[in-house]
DNA sequence: TTATTCGGAAATTAAAAACA
DNA sequence: GTTTTTAATTTCCGAATAAT
């Protein structure tokens, strides 16, 4: 009956929601005298993973913010700690894109534990991830307390729902939010039953993030959880990583660069190293420059 | 009145599962 | 291998709302 759907839409007619012609620049854009882009890049379509995948884990996040919403007698007292179900707007797409770029531009050589566009492809289900989400605060929450990271302000948007202040303390603040965050979520379901590569480095990331808040004992405590959910998954055994090699390389390559990073952390970041003040994030480069073999350290 | 916004139906696409 | 089923993404219709 009506027109064919044009293949691509150009942004604003996207945005807007009305029937592009797809020329450039189009109609609409010309009507209303916008420059006419077509800059946004399609997402992949289709089923991602088991076709189950899905329907599981709603099931399984009900399942679990029904249990935990009857054994939670409010630890914090407080009713937004009634449930454990991850906080809504509190990462918000731009808070999070700058980190995941400051991690990359700056800690990446450090600790390269994770993959980038395997991170960003995670990054757009975290809403239906709870292991993602957790993953993705705490890797925030570490990258705010670092020297030089600036957060995304209120200039652009108007949609700053823990309004980061741009002072001393701002990123604290932001930070131990972020961190709490994932800490409470993560009571929410089990992720110690088949811990995945990205629980594990959430806990790596819990234990840099209370190390730069000066907590060593808990810092202490989840560099060793870290350490125990790498054992479970036989990150130690050179054997477990043949099935990863064969079927997917780039998780192989993860898996052993983030068995380094907790071995060297765990070995050269002991309780005396605790006692001082000191930037992990620099303290980690020396460190892991010079043990760290390059074919590991590379890429 | 016309212009704009946006919920959601329909179409499109691609991966997973089923089949031969 | 090919076909079918299913899920995710896209376009854009048309009702609701805002502007004039």
């Amino acid at each position: 009956m009506t027109t064919t759907a044009v293949k691509r839409a150009c942004d604003a007619c996207h945005r807007r929601k009305v029937k592009c012609d797809g020329i450039s620049p189009c109609r609409n854009c010309s009507a209303s005298q916008l420059s006419c882009t077509y800059n946004a890049v399609p997402q992949k379509k289709g089923p991602k993973g088991s076709r189950a995948k899905v329907i599981n884990e709603l099931k399984e996040t009900q399942r679990q913010t029904s249990l935990s919403a009857k054994l939670q007698g409010g630890i914090n007292g407080v009713a937004a700690s009634a449930t454990l179900a991850p906080t809504p707007r509190l990462l918000t797409k731009e808070t999070l894109k700058a980190c995941i770029d400051f991690f990359f531009n700056h800690m990446y050589p450090a600790m390269p534990i994770l993959e980038r566009h395997r991170l960003e492809q995670d990054a757009m289900y975290m809403d239906q991830n709870l292991d993602t989400y957790c993953l993705l605060t705490s890797l925030c929450a570490f990258v705010c307390l670092q020297p030089g990271m600036t957060m995304p302000g209120p200039a652009g948007m108007q949609n700053d729902p823990f309004s980061p202040e741009m002072m001393f303390g701002g990123n604290i603040v932001t930070s131990t939010l972020l961190m709490e965050e994932t800490i409470r979520v993560r009571k929410g379901y089990d992720y110690v039953a088949s811990p995945s590569v990205n629980s594990l480095c959430t806990s790596y990331f819990l234990f840099a993030v209370h190390h730069g808040l000066e907590m060593h004992d808990k810092a202490w405590f989840h560099l060793r959880e870290a350490t125990t959910l790498a054992h479970m998954a036989r990150m130690n055994e050179e054997q477990a990583y043949l099935q990863y090699d064969s079927n997917d390389s780039v998780d192989a390559a993860r898996r052993r660069r983030l068995y380094w990073q907790l071995f060297v952390t765990e070995r050269f970041v002991p309780e005396s190293c605790f006692a001082r003040s000191c930037s992990i994030g620099r303290k980690l480069t020396n460190l892991l420059a010079v043990h760290m073999p390059c074919s590991i350290a590379a890429r």
